[in-house]
DNA sequence: GATGATATCGTACACCGTACTAAGATCTAG
DNA sequence: CTAGATCTTAGTACGGTGTACGATATCATC
């Protein structure tokens, strides 16, 4: 275990790194790269070919440069996911003046968020509390705190709001983006793996353990796509939050 | 990449491991482990010490034997995994005939779910699609599907809410937990944490960019804990629920 | 130009999952 | 009862990981 001084000296010095304040002494050799060249060519990697193909070793080829060369920049590879995060939360669409309504603002965050979890699937991996929070990442929570202030809510209402819609869409985003890597790594859509496996699977359940999944009939006929499934768990969540609002006013 | 046959091997062989089918051949010397043991020992390591922590050659020096021991019982890590999860299923409550209504029903899968993940805290992190269910996951998946039948939903539409339930109670959970791992690998709580970033924070950041952030007050002096966050989005997924069901009939 | 701080990066260490292989144990066929 | 087949066990090794350390090259400053 570190002390508790280093983890705060890496803490604030990432935070130093995700808004941007460099303040390196003039002394020495100068830098050839750059953080956001880094974080770039990590992004690409860790999109091409997953988090779990993601080492130091290989953004730093990618760069040209020897793996040691990446900790005068970053102090290791955590803080390097967590500038990562943050960078990708710049692709979001910014304030959604367009949408009319806490309702509509609320989906479009959720889409918005579920549509950059697809575009990055390693987001759903790499998501850790207590990262310190990057100037990305406070725009991102600034446009969503403004989708439900003003509507009845207190404060303490808002931000538990705002966490059970991000907690919902990470939780939906997740299982969506895990079949679709299970699919890429194996090659076989879930169709054709169930097939394969489904013969073997009948012959050691006992279904008459199972009465309601059996009456239910044969889940996989009843499957929805996973847009379907976010979507109808979508109108739920704002059904919900609806009913408390409604409350209030 | 794996053939598409090796593939099916591996998930064939899980399987028979899931459902305690063994069959092995009477020739040679007699295995000296057990599954359940093997799979005991992985979920008590994993227990102590965190799913980053578990290892093949721990879990083996845990039973007191050669690491490449172990794969002779079980294909590889990702597939001991699979077991350890589908183990720990076991712990749910089984069968809640007590409660009334799909509502109570459901807040108590809910809590148990909750309750579990914070048991095994690496079950966040384990979670993987597409593992071959075993038998008490399905027991879970029974008792799920008993508590939204019969109450004027289709079929596509009870497999629909539970995928809604276990989203929101994963994410909430991993969320929860989360903070709960990272106050142990720092031994610092959130709000040390906080005392100690934030001078450096507000040097950085520029409020009159989030006015929002910034009406809405401190977002620290709102923050509720994580068990009230459950809650508090538990009561909002079931009324949004609810909406449907009473639409239904 | 000397000095001292700094960037670069090769090497090394402690891990990891697991393929391979050799050795020993046990059953079955003859 | 023996021989062979077949299994379990486990040591070794390979290719990978994050990163600590130290040597060297490069620059701003005195």
């Amino acid at each position: 275990m570190k002390s508790d001084e280093s983890h705060k000296a890496t803490s604030v010095r990432t935070l130093e790194l995700l808004w941007g304040v460099h303040e390196r002494s003039s002394r020495g050799p100068k830098q050839g790269l750059t953080i956001e060249a880094i974080v770039r060519a990590a992004i690409e990697l860790a999109d091409a070919e997953g988090l779990s193909a993601l080492s130091m070793r290989k953004v730093a080829e990618r760069l040209g440069v020897g793996a040691m060369t990446l900790y005068t920049y970053v102090p290791g590879k955590d803080e390097l996911i967590g500038l990562m995060i943050d960078a990708v939360q710049a692709e979001r669409p910014a304030r959604r003046d367009s949408a009319e309504g806490w309702r509509e603002k609320l989906e479009q965050v959720a889409r918005d968020n579920w549509d950059l979890c697809h575009r990055h699937m390693w987001l759903v991996q790499a998501g850790s509390e207590r990262n310190p929070v990057g100037p990305h990442s406070m725009d991102v929570y600034e446009d969503e705190l403004a989708c439900v202030s003003g509507i009845g809510l207190t404060p303490g209402e808002m931000v538990q709001v705002l966490s059970l819609m991000s907690g919902y869409v990470d939780g939906a985003a997740r299982a969506a983006v895990q079949v679709i890597q299970e699919e890429r790594r194996t090659g076989l859509t879930r169709e054709q793996w169930w097939e394969q496996i489904s013969p073997a699977f009948d012959k050691f359940i006992d279904y008459e353990r199972y009465p309601t999944v059996l009456s239910t009939g044969d889940a996989e006929s009843h499957a929805h796509g996973p847009r379907e499934n976010f979507e109808f768990g979508l109108a739920r969540v704002l059904d919900g939050i609806e009913v408390l609002i409604k409350a209030r006013t």
